[in-house]
DNA sequence: TTGAAAGCGATACCAT
DNA sequence: ATGGTATCGCTTTCAA
């Protein structure tokens, strides 16, 4: 960690620059300068009551002479609450994060919290890491997207010395505490469903690592939408791992290879799917595709890509509404909400069974 | 701001619930428990020398036992330093700003400090209301995107105080500071400079509002391509303003139309890209198109795009490494980093003039 | 209406 | 090696 710069003077003959660090001036300078107390500029400060016109103004003055701000983190020390939130997300710059971290931020807001936000790269030390950083600075509560493998026992004295926790995307490990999920293997039924009303009855699934949750998940609703309507899973079609192009690419080979190739496919995250679109193009073989998740531009795309639609936002908004309503003082148990998906039909997954 | 929240206990005879606010244990807690003198814990807890093994063993249980977790803002409060930087965006939820904000995240990382963010929204008041806020808290430094029209002379007590401010995208107002920007007019220059190689001799520039800065610096650098060139611009191939579908479908239903049609087109920023694309696809007729910018699946479209890339994560970075050679000493006078463009070519910049 | 003094939880300096 | 005490800048409490 850097340590505290110190503002050499020249030693040319030519004036330092002028920039003198720790100079703030504090309420014991404003009340110097006003003639009055601290106590009464804070009095100022804070617009609190009983304190004359007159005092005031001289106060006001004073302040705006110094340059004065108020040091939140004294006040901070002494009141407690930081109104302060963290939010540790994934990876802040793919655009499920951004959303939902906007969605967040966009609360906060109404409630007079400031942001801190990390992301974990989906690495459970850095998780942890990150969440303890924001709990030692205070932060009133947390919203954590939790990275695979995550056990969340960590946050158990700030759970317990009063941090609100809040889990978005994917259950806590080892803690109970309020949580926002996407209705994903429903999703994945319906995206499956939709397959099979166009009359694919060899689907693959291709999605990322197991022991990831929402992957199990839409796992899951792919596996009891293929049951309901009778239909069996050949092993070749199912694929879990990490959605890189070249794992994503193999897999999809394989399923559209063998003797029961697939005729649909359904990706079972944004990775997956523009990998399997990009594969696609390279095939002069028609597949329908459904992914999970929506993309800015699929409706750009030719054919439209049909998609499995998640809400960031509305996930992020409500674990900042669960978070607030706690530091406001709910105090009941944990509570579980869950949003369901939206199918929207653009046309890659309407082409019908080759 | 929502009120101190208070654990209310039960009154219909069932156990309250057993979270106890406030109910941290401090160094001073530590040390009564391992019967060591606070300062002794404060030594264990940061890894100062001068304890001996036995001592610090004992302090670590009791620290273990009680689930201490030091305050930093109390830290803060003595030490001066925050370990934190804010960051103001016009939009976290857009891939520019949190392309940028996972840049500045990891450089802040690397320096052991944590991340502030919140949007602006490019309205001014909102910037200010967001940096004066960070600064309340006692960041060590900012990184502001400026919005549009803001004048950062409120920033001055502030610099002066020894908060480093590093503005990003666009220069600040009234206000030295260092700056790092996208080599806006030297991109608009060569992408309009592709399309006058492509044959076209009419070419359109739809950008957004006057008086943001990119905005003006990739008109003018549009210009100067045509002037090079010797071309003339007809006033309806400009149009600047809001870069909403609406006003782009007009602007450049305009310079299509008229006595000199447009045969190609530049646009602005991605909002302006996408609106023309869309439009673009209602038309029979071809229209070569560039966009300032690049978009995430700009290979997926038929034709691809082709772009203006501009580096996001590299003018974070960049804006982040001057923040801290701030803070670790630097004092020169303000520096200028301008990043530049990479024309990517993927067919829509390739379309030859009707 | 105004002010003096105590204290929030840590660190820094000086003793022991 | 360990401890005591002042202090960071503010809010709280109680007195004037």
């Amino acid at each position: 960690m850097p340590s505290q710069p110190q503002a050499t003077p020249g030693t040319d003959g030519r004036a330092a620059p002028p920039r003198r660090y720790g100079h703030r001036p504090t309420m014991k300078d404003v009340a110097a300068r006003a003639g009055v107390a601290l106590k009464t500029v804070s009095r100022v400060v804070n617009g609190e009551p009983g304190v004359t016109a007159d005092t005031a103004e001289r106060v006001q003055d004073a302040i705006t002479a110094l340059g004065f701000r108020r040091n939140d983190s004294a006040r901070i020390l002494r009141k407690g609450r930081t109104a302060s939130v963290g939010l540790v997300l994934e990876d802040i710059a793919d655009p499920f994060s951004s959303a939902l971290s906007r969605a967040v931020e966009e609360v906060a807001r109404l409630h007079g919290s400031l942001l801190f936000t990390g992301s974990s790269d989906e690495d459970p030390a850095r998780e942890e890491e990150l969440a303890l950083a924001f709990c030692a600075r205070r932060v009133d509560g947390l919203v954590v997207v939790p990275a695979a493998g995550a056990d969340h026992r960590y946050l158990a004295p700030e759970v317990h010395a009063g941090i609100a926790a809040v889990f978005v995307d994917r259950p806590p490990a080892g803690l109970e505490a309020d949580t926002v999920l996407t209705a994903n293997a429903a999703g994945a039924r319906a995206g499956t469903a939709h397959l099979i009303r166009q009359g694919h009855r060899r689907i693959a699934f291709l999605g990322d690592s197991p022991g990831i949750h929402t992957a199990e998940e839409r796992l899951r609703g792919y596996r009891e939408a293929m049951a309901e309507a009778g239909l069996p899973v050949d092993p070749s079609w199912v694929s879990m791992g990490p959605t890189g192009p070249d794992r994503v690419g193999a897999a999809l080979a394989a399923a559209l290879a063998g003797p029961a190739p697939a005729t649909a496919l359904l990706t079972g995250n944004n990775r997956a799917t523009l990998a399997a679109v990009r594969r696609l193009r390279a095939l002069d073989r028609p597949v329908a595709l459904v992914g999970f998740d929506d993309l800015e531009f699929a409706d750009l795309l030719s054919p439209g890509l049909t998609v499995v639609a998640q809400d960031p936002a509305g996930l992020g908004r409500a674990a900042a509404r669960l978070l607030f309503s706690r530091l406001e003082g709910e105090t009941g148990p944990a509570r579980l909400v869950e949003l369901p998906t939206r199918l929207v039909v653009r046309g890659s997954g309407e082409v019908p069974p080759a």
